[in-house]
DNA sequence: GCGATACTTCATGAATTGTTGAAGTATGGA
DNA sequence: TCCATACTTCAACAATTCATGAAGTATCGC
């Protein structure tokens, strides 16, 4: 990923409703929302809605699709994937110890099921 | 972390100059650099780099020390760390097969030195 | 085809942000 | 104390961004 296509991801976020349309489209997954329901959701009007969304589109962070007369929209994972790991480019310096803590938070999220260790 | 911080992370590096220190920053590490010397880096005027900087320390991604003369400024890992969360938060919506690509190719800006496999 | 629903596009005005020159503060050396 | 270096702060202008109302396009059911 390119320093442009960053930044257009890191501005389309930089923003309150659109990093809120975001997030809830990560916790929504790859089954998406459709733009209706988010603007009901975040209580935004429609065109407000479309707006922020076409930033967000152009920015590779989210895909539309049709379904009937809605528009679904989802996350594109590989695109936040990819611009996870152009922040944390080089985060090493020789070092791993000190972004390892980074990384391991980050994967906190997803903590791994069969291993639970307390 | 809260909305309004990761906003204000997020609105921070949401700019080409700033996108540009962060990411000198996170190379040189820890040991951080002398704002004169990001300054000639990016061939940068140095109130403008000033303004630049305060910004990046407003949002807490940074953090600055005074060392002699110069003002040395250095990456703040934790709060790095915190956005990446809160951006993936929930991600997984049960599903930690989805978001674990990401977390993965996040992880490799590290890769483990005693195991190199493939 | 007709009307209704679901969204998008366009144009406008208000607010925010970024850069610059000039002036100010802090440190170090003679 | 005096001067130079290293940064920061202030004020002002230019450029970008955001929200809104009005109008347009696509799909569905009748």
């Amino acid at each position: 990923m390119d320093n442009d296509a960053a930044l257009k991801r890191l501005s389309a976020l930089a923003q309150d409703s659109r990093l809120a349309i975001f997030r809830l489209l990560v916790k929504a997954g790859p089954a998406g929302v459709a733009a209706g329901d988010i603007a009901r959701a975040l209580d935004t009007a429609p065109n407000t809605m479309s707006a922020q969304l076409l930033v967000l589109a152009n920015a590779g962070l989210v895909r539309a699709r049709r379904a009937g007369r809605s528009i679904i929209y989802a996350v594109d994972f590989s695109a936040m994937s990819a611009l996870l790991v152009f922040l944390t480019e080089d985060c090493c310096g020789g070092r791993p110890e000190i972004c390892a803590p980074v990384i391991a938070s980050a994967a906190a999220c997803c903590p791994p099921r069969k291993s639970r260790r307390a």
